[in-house]
DNA sequence: GGAAACCCGTAC
DNA sequence: GACGTACGGGTTTCCC
């Protein structure tokens, strides 16, 4: 499909397209090295390069044949002509052409008059027509100059050819040479000569008549019967052919010495050049003139790394510099609007910097030693630890090249997750974006020039932008004491991720089919009963049909959604049901089921690899409060609630011969609310291992007897947990069925028995006023720009994401510190064991059953110890043929 | 026709 | 508006 905005291209940029594959800079190269070992060996005084002018000459008005026969020059060479013509510039050589005139007759022409003037002519060319212009010592010429790099035998040493050199060549004197050509032909340049006359046959009549007019003029002298006949049958033919074959040395040309004279290269059009045309050593010989090119701007040079030799000498480089950034390119689309797993992406290639504006790209498809051995041959230098390298998106780094035996190691940033810690609460940490943010450019991302993949141009630029972010970020990260959180936490949790993404949970779909059935039936019962209660035929799913069914009963309560419809939330239905009315009721049963079915049973099994597993994805940098979240799909809400739900979590099972272990910190958030509260109360219930929601239930609400505890436990556990989402009456009420009234008065009682709770609330909130943010125990920080919102119900919000995050932020961190010492536990073990999915507070293991209660040990010991609070952590661990029955 | 918003419900 | 953090399905609306 042509893209819509495709540019008119120029013919120089369609030469240039065709270069990247390699194919067409070929003469450019070896003309450019001839130049240059001509210039650099033989120091020449005065140089022009002459070029055909493109126009007829009077040769063709002489013969139209001519050069008729000459295969034309082929699209890639004929387009090379004008960086030829470029290459000469650049080293100031200066170029002529005499229109109506081709070359030869140019260098004829110049060669008379500098002989004239006293000077050598030098003619470079391999072309036997120009021997013609050979006098001693005035004129010679020079062969075998250009080296075909194509070419693997040794190439042929460079000849200077003078009259004698040519009289042993060709078995003439120079000034022959036409009447050599005039009878032999040259089925190059079309001229016919005289038929029946070859090579041999011409060298052997014009040795014995000197010329061709000594030749024609004495014919019956010849003994060979076909050369005799010829040359008496075709004089004008002949004739014709040697004044085709004569250079003319007399066009209207003056040789300005001036002009001739040699000069330093333009440095700067050298350099502009050959990064143009890739060429590296050339490039690198005149970088000191990038400046100077960029006229100080920003300029980016990305180069393509083809050969062998070339990759050795960046790759060395890589052992040799401070520090150095990578970007792998694979093949998913880019611009991709959804979240594509990093499972489908493959590595095409490898982009890598080591100087700002600089990277290098290795196609590994295109590298001269093909894929494997590009691979090898980087393996060393991403795998060894003490290379300090930078990237962005550490974990889909290491997924990307862990599939080509590349173990990545030694990464000392990740400018995706220095962005995260930065500012957690943006929703996206595009590197185009964090350039432009960070580097104060007016772009992020660049297109790719004609002749570059794009996304082959996008990760050159995603390596170099990469190095220059992290130097921004880092910086901000140790201004921000972010440095524990992102050295300790997030950049070595990050490659965990990814091996439990990759193993993945096992799904037992004949479980998932079998209660979608079950789910199936039930719901098709339940829309008859619905229709028949309704009176009527609706979309059950529409929220909007269920309100106006619900108001055409008459049934239907105040209650308004945020944009003015008829509230139907479970809230409201339970309300409406517990006053009697069947249809609410039903709705209800019909939700819980269509939910189950819909966003689980009918949905997981679509996920199921080929392996037979679902491999969800641990998102690192989307939480505002440092919590992982999980998608595609999210198995952190499988539910567990509902008896009928959990009955999901037994599709999922361990390979054959495993189990799963699973363990999970008890009200780790509530003793984190007695941490970080310093809450007296609080903290003795919790030192003293009692149930915090029984001390709620007797301090609180006055619970005396064992009754009256059992039943206030459970009011007290809500408000508990209200408590640390900063709840406010109106929200208690709703959420436990008291009035306003009643809710205000509960946590005014909570707060007089947790005064140290009362003081966090008022306090977070302040110290937030004044620094904008706030952060979890271990500094993971959190902005709250809205704190001071002029608007109560944003500041409200805000003061509650305020208060929330000291806890549920600390909750992360804490759970993220024990998963990196579980997994170091379960390997040092040399178990085979391997998380395989973290629930916030839960941790997930599937294990050979051998090993089972040494994982349940090292899961307990390692998750109760990650950390040293004032209060105990207290772990469960089960174990179980399915991740429902793992609960004890 | 697809993206986005909305409502709702699942988890911790 | 009202309880913090997520993801995602179905419906509806909006916009290209």
């Amino acid at each position: 499909m042509p893209s819509k905005k495709s540019k008119p291209k120029e013919p120089t940029e369609r030469v240039f397209l065709i270069d990247c594959r390699g194919q067409v800079t070929q003469a450019v190269f070896v003309f450019t090295n001839m130049l240059r070992k001509l210039l650099s060996d033989e120091k020449p005084h005065y140089i022009a390069a002459v070029f055909e002018s493109g126009v007829p000459t009077f040769r063709h008005e002489m013969n139209v044949g001519y050069k008729a026969n000459r295969v034309a020059p082929p699209e890639e060479l004929e387009s090379q002509i004008p960086y030829i013509v470029r290459v000469c510039e650049a080293y100031n050589v200066p170029v002529l052409n005499v229109p109506g005139f081709e070359a030869d007759d140019v260098i004829g022409a110049l060669a008379v008059q500098a002989a004239e003037a006293g000077l050598q002519s030098v003619i470079v060319s391999n072309d036997k027509d120009m021997t013609q212009l050979v006098r001693d010592p005035w004129v010679v010429c020079m062969r075998n100059n250009s080296q075909n790099v194509k070419r693997k035998e040794p190439v042929p040493p460079v000849e200077w050819c003078d009259e004698q050199w040519v009289e042993n060549k060709f078995g003439v004197r120079p000034t022959q040479i036409v009447d050599l050509l005039g009878l032999m032909g040259d089925s190059v340049d079309n001229i016919p000569g005289a038929p029946g006359i070859g090579a041999k046959g011409a060298v052997a009549i014009v040795q014995q008549f000197g010329s061709v007019e000594n030749a024609l003029e004495r014919w019956e002298e010849v003994k060979h019967k076909t050369y005799r006949e010829s040359l008496r049958d075709n004089r004008d033919l002949i004739l014709q052919s040697k004044d085709l074959a004569t250079i003319r040395t007399d066009v209207n040309i003056k040789l300005d010495l001036d002009r001739l004279r040699c000069k330093a290269p333009d440095r700067a059009a050298a350099y502009k050049l050959f990064r143009e045309l890739e060429f590296q050593t050339l490039t690198r010989e005149f970088a000191d003139a990038a400046s100077e090119v960029d006229m100080g701007a920003a300029s980016k040079v990305y180069l393509r790394v083809r050969k062998v030799s070339e990759l050795e000498a960046l790759v060395r480089k890589l052992w040799e510099v401070d520090h150095w950034t990578f970007a792998v390119s694979d093949s998913t689309p880019a611009g991709a609007g959804q979240q594509v797993s990093v499972r489908d992406g493959q590595p095409t290639g490898l982009a890598i910097s080591h100087a700002p504006n600089t990277a290098h790209f290795i196609d590994f498809a295109e590298f001269e030693g093909g894929h494997d051995q590009a691979v090898s041959m980087l393996r060393d230098a991403l795998s060894n630890g003490l290379l300090s390298k930078s990237v962005h998106d550490l974990k889909r780094a290491v997924a990307l090249l862990a599939p080509l035996g590349v173990e990545l190691e030694g990464v000392t940033d990740d400018t995706l997750l220095a962005a995260y810690l930065l500012d957690p609460v943006r929703s996206r940490y595009d590197l185009g974006d964090l350039a432009r943010e960070a580097l104060n450019l007016d772009e992020g991302w660049s297109d790719a020039p004609e002749g570059w993949a794009a996304e082959h141009w996008r990760a050159a630029e995603a390596a170099d932008l990469t190095a220059q972010v992290a130097d921004v970020l880092h910086g901000r990260v140790l201004e921000q004491g972010l440095e524990a959180i992102y050295n300790e936490i997030e950049l070595p949790i990050a490659p965990l991720l990814y091996r439990i993404e990759r193993a993945g949970l096992k799904v037992d779909t004949s479980v998932l089919g079998e209660l979608s059935a079950l789910f199936g039936a039930e719901l098709e019962k339940l829309t008859a009963q619905i229709y028949k209660v309704a009176g009527r035929e609706f979309k059950i799913n529409s929220p909007k049909q269920v309100g106006e069914v619900l108001e055409e009963l008459n049934i239907s309560t105040k209650r308004k959604t945020a944009t003015g419809q008829v509230s139907t939330s479970r809230a409201v239905l339970d309300e409406l049901a517990a006053q009697g009315y069947e249809l609410p009721r039903l709705l209800i049963e019909f939700r819980e089921l269509d939910k189950l079915k819909a966003t689980y049973t009918d949905a997981l099994p679509a996920l199921v690899g080929p392996d037979g597993r679902i491999h969800s994805e641990l998102n690192q940098a989307v939480t505002a409060t440092g919590r992982l979240s999980s998608s595609n799909p999210n198995l952190q809400n499988i539910p567990i609630r509902t008896e009928l739900g959990r009955r999901i979590r037994r599709a999922f099972i361990p390979e054959k011969g495993n189990v799963f272990v699973a363990a999970d910190y008890s009200q780790l958030e509530l003793r984190l609310l007695a941490h970080v509260t310093r809450d007296e109360q609080m903290l003795d219930a919790f030192q003293k291992g009692e149930d915090i929601h029984e001390r709620t239930a007797r301090l609180v609400f006055g619970a005396r007897t064992k009754e009256e505890l059992k039943e206030k436990r459970r009011f007290a556990k809500i408000v508990n947990f209200a408590i640390a989402y900063a709840v406010e009456p109106f929200g208690l009420s709703q959420r436990v069925g008291i009035s306003r009234k009643e809710a205000r008065q509960v946590i005014d009682d909570y707060y007089e028995t947790y005064s140290g709770v009362r003081r966090f609330m008022e306090e977070v909130p302040e110290k937030a006023r004044e620094t904008g943010l706030v952060r979890s125990k271990y500094g993971r920080i959190r902005p709250v720009p809205t704190i001071n919102d002029r608007n109560g119900n944003i500041r409200a919000r805000a003061e509650r994401e305020a208060i929330n995050m000291p806890i549920q932020g600390t909750a992360s961190d804490i759970v993220k510190i024990a998963m990196l010492k579980v997994d170091e536990a379960l390997r040092s073990a040399g178990l085979k064991a391997q998380m395989v999915m973290q629930v916030h507070d839960e941790l997930l293991v599937e294990a050979p059953k051998k090993e089972a209660e040494q994982v349940r040990e090292i899961l307990c010991r390692e998750m109760e110890t990650a950390v040293d609070l004032d209060v105990p952590l207290d772990v469960e661990s089960g174990t179980g043929d399915n991740w429902m029955d793992v609960k004890k």
